[in-house]
DNA sequence: TAACGGACCTGAAGGC
DNA sequence: TGCCTTCAGGTCCGTT
């Protein structure tokens, strides 16, 4: 599933196709993905040079010289592939499992240097948007979302200070991307699980009485940068409809300790635990109750 | 205000 | 083999 990874690594393809070319054409295949398009959607984006391609949290942002922003969310099954003008996919050959089915390749942005960029989206959650960059603080999918967990700005104090008071999960808090924004249901078990933490422990716990960061928020900001990072270097993960730019599969669900992983042994150095699974807040958990407290 | 759960959507997987 | 049911999950929104 799209989450921090998939993005970042979404975008890193998208940016040689796209970062300062000009969309000679939008085509929207269907009225609505998740939300109905724009009325002025198509037209907003033809003739418009991209000058960036940037991401926040899960959102990818496209910044056109007419002062637009093109916000994009892969939702659960979004992908992009970029066809060039031979035909092939880049970079390497684009090999979909569902490359012949065009029945969901909803957005074609043809750019000037020859390429094509295609969203592909199954169960239609992801979505498209233009506002004006000016207005980006009034955005109301951007505001209110928490720090970059990969940012400077994120820390272990801002983490405990986010979470101070909260009666609800650690999963759940971190989930709730007004605590940190970015993170999914898989990372949020594996960082979970690096740091040593129960995902049913309470989120206050994590700042002590005097809203001071506990070791605990140490250990955790520490194990959510960790596994960020080991997952954008790998290519983010390919559970079931995510896929690389290029067709390719990512290689991080090889290093998944608990994610997807029931009843296998816990991965810890010396714990003797097995990995388990449950429902909460209607997400499949999945931690080791040996070594996870 | 915080917390929680249902709805949206469709392909994959499992059961019969 | 084919049909039916369940599950997956990011975000929004309604309810408690």
């Amino acid at each position: 599933m799209p989450e921090l990874p998939e993005v970042e690594t979404v975008r890193l393809g998208l940016q040689p196709a796209m970062e300062g070319f000009r969309i000679e054409r939008a085509v929207a295949n269907r009225g609505d993905l998740r939300f109905p398009f724009q009325t002025d959607f198509v037209a907003r984006l033809t003739g418009q040079i991209v000058t960036g391609l940037g991401r926040r949290a899960k959102y990818l942002l496209a910044d056109l010289a007419s002062g637009d922003v093109l916000l994009m969310h892969l939702g659960m099954s979004g992908s992009f592939r970029v066809v060039t003008e031979s035909g092939a996919a880049t970079p390497g050959e684009f090999h979909h499992p569902r490359s012949e089915d065009r029945t969901h390749d909803h957005v074609v942005f043809e750019m000037s240097n020859g390429a094509r960029v295609i969203f592909n989206d199954p169960r239609r959650f992801g979505f498209m948007k233009i506002f004006a960059r000016a207005a980006i603080d009034d955005e109301p999918h951007l505001k209110g979302l928490g720090p970059e967990p990969l940012g400077n700005a994120f820390d272990a104090a801002l983490l405990a200070k986010a979470c101070a008071g909260k009666q609800t999960s650690l999963k759940a808090a971190l989930l709730d991307q007004r605590v940190v924004a970015g993170l999914g249901n898989i990372y949020v078990c594996e960082a979970l699980w690096r740091a040593h933490l129960s995902p049913k422990r309470k989120a206050a716990s994590l700042a002590d009485r005097k809203g001071a960061p506990t070791d605990r928020a140490l250990r955790l900001t520490e194990s959510i940068r960790d596994v960020l990072h080991d997952a954008i270097k790998a290519g983010g993960s390919s559970l079931r409809d995510h896929r690389q730019i290029s067709g390719e599969l990512g290689y991080f669900q090889h290093s998944f300790a608990v994610y997807d992983r029931e009843d296998e042994r816990c991965r810890t150095e010396g714990c003797t635990g097995t990995v388990k699974r449950f429902v909460q807040n209607g997400r499949s958990t999945f931690w080791c109750s040996v070594c996870q407290k």
